[in-house]
DNA sequence: GTTGAGCGTT
């Protein structure tokens, strides 16, 4: 299994692509999505990458953390499990 | 505008 990372407070222009090519330098990204509302399929702010790497995941969440992108300040975190 | 579905929806 893959790491999975949160990445939230982006701004709604933000799309997958984007974000692919954000963490795709720090290591090979498995898949990127951003969340959008299921129903009206607007964005909700935030997604999630997923890498093969630990150590690869863990330094791009340093880096881009707090990073400002398309004007917002991103927050990049280790992701919770989506369920129990 | 902050943690992923689903179904009826903001």
């Amino acid at each position: 299994m893959a790491v999975q990372i949160y990445v939230g407070n982006l701004n709604y222009r933000m799309t997958e692509d984007a974000l692919k090519e954000l963490f795709d330098p720090f290591g090979e990204v498995v898949s990127v999505k951003i969340i959008k509302d299921r129903m009206t399929a607007r964005s909700k702010g935030f997604g999630f990458v997923e890498m093969t790497e630990k150590e690869e995941a863990d330094k791009a969440i340093q880096e881009l953390n707090g990073s400002d992108v398309e004007g917002r300040n991103i927050k990049v975190n280790v992701a919770r499990p989506r369920s129990e």
